[in-house]
DNA sequence: ACAAAGTTTGAACGCCGTTCTGATATGGAG
DNA sequence: CTCCATATCAGAACGGCGTTCAAACTTTGT
């Protein structure tokens, strides 16, 4: 890689800061091409050497949103023993939830209307990050199914139920896993997201003043409903014998 | 009223028509003032006569559509016996999601970054509109405490968890209510909230080809945990007696 | 040393919200 | 009916935006 390569490399991740610092301090409009070579000292349709139009900067800057914020959830994930399935799930789902409050415009921009006019890249392939985040939803799923398996209610799920770029690298890592764990991984997935969405972007902090304790006991009736006991010893019960 | 007033009430409601309009056809960023000037046949300034600001009219926007969307959920909920509390619940549920399906738009604008740069009314009162979803969904959680209250987590909340607004509101209209029924029907409307927000932003599409499936088996788990039956005969069994 | 390729600028186009200056129409008081 | 305050409107203007384009400049490989 000549010096060129390096240069542009480093303008382009300039470039990027740039742009998650404006999103940071002044919110989704902040980040325009203008603005950003105005800090850098370049006029803003320089920017059109590194990024064919806004919208390709805005998605390159959600797929680094999005792996920061995995990766912040796995190493929360794997501070818990892996025994430890409630807790595992617990840990996920609280940092979740401490990720998206503290990246709120990163929360927005992954999960929200990201910015004015902004199309996610039509007919490609899911972002990267989504999927890696549902593998590993569904491995937390599947260590609980031998629990939650009697408790879910009876929907029977094909694998034609999922797109087939999900099913493909879920059966990859985890074979002979029955559908139905990934709906449920899904409904986990939902589930935090709801009450995490609601407090993000506002409407919850005009309802209550605690959202904190509400998501906890919203992740402490998700355990049960996986058939996990969690009152005091969080250790999980016996799994039942397969029906 | 004068014929001034009349037509200047008319103007209001033409020029949040042609809004609407143009929020269901293109998007957030259609909602532009010099837009719906244009399709009405006068200058975009002009508008500034009945609206303060473009946000103060995406805040009526919101007022308006948020209503509609409790209207509707309303309806769909008093369509099911009063004694059917799993059936009102479902009801409730579903209308969630079809209105918001049906009116992605309005539902980014209610729930999401509503358009480029809007900024909520500061300090102002909760809306209308969100009190009245949260109050129903109370009166829900409350005709399902008797069976739900042995299943709660024991968080204990208390009234000054919420906000005076709706804890007065909910306190006039249904007395002697435990906080933590407050509580559960915040998180039952996250719970609703969490697969919709995902699917309307697409996040679901790219990953499961049946959304309406895993939807249907989340409000059943949602009724089981809170202690109503719902295989097949939907009627709740007895309630426990009081702890 | 020189041509090819990459990079940058600055003007331009059309969009936006908002403000301001006048022009025009309306409604009520005398 | 007259007259004037008030409400409504058009149009220009300011600064912002994404994007395009021709022209200049810089680096690279030969």
């Amino acid at each position: 890689m000549g010096r060129r390569a390096r240069l542009r490399a480093q303008t382009t991740a300039e470039i990027k800061a740039v742009a998650l610092k404006h999103l940071g301090e002044g919110g989704p409009d902040a980040v325009s091409l203008r603005a950003i070579g105005r800090e850098m000292g370049m006029s803003g349709s320089a920017i059109y050497s590194y990024f064919d139009t806004r919208d390709a900067l805005i998605t390159t800057l959600i797929n680094d949103i999005y792996t920061s914020l995995l990766d912040q959830v796995e190493t929360a994930r794997d501070a818990v023993a892996p025994g430890d399935i409630a807790g595992r799930i617990l840990a996920w789902g609280q940092a979740v939830r401490v990720w998206s409050l503290a990246n709120p415009e990163g929360f927005r921009l992954i999960y929200g209307d990201p910015v004015a006019g902004y199309q996610a890249p039509a007919g490609g392939p899911a972002p990267e990050a989504a999927k890696r985040a549902c593998l590993g939803l569904t491995e937390l799923a599947a260590a609980a199914w031998p629990y939650a398996k009697a408790t879910q209610a009876s929907t029977d799920y094909r694998w034609s139920d999922f797109s087939s770029g999900l099913a493909d690298t879920i059966r990859e890592h985890l074979p002979d896993l029955p559908p139905a764990v990934v709906a449920l991984a899904l409904r986990m997935w939902g589930r935090m997201h709801g009450l995490i969405s609601l407090e993000v972007y506002g409407h919850l902090g005009t309802q209550t003043g605690d959202p904190a304790k509400l998501y906890h006991a919203e992740l402490l009736d998700l355990l049960r409903s996986l058939g996990l006991d969690v009152e005091r010893p969080r250790r999980p019960r016996t799994p039942q014998a397969s029906t």
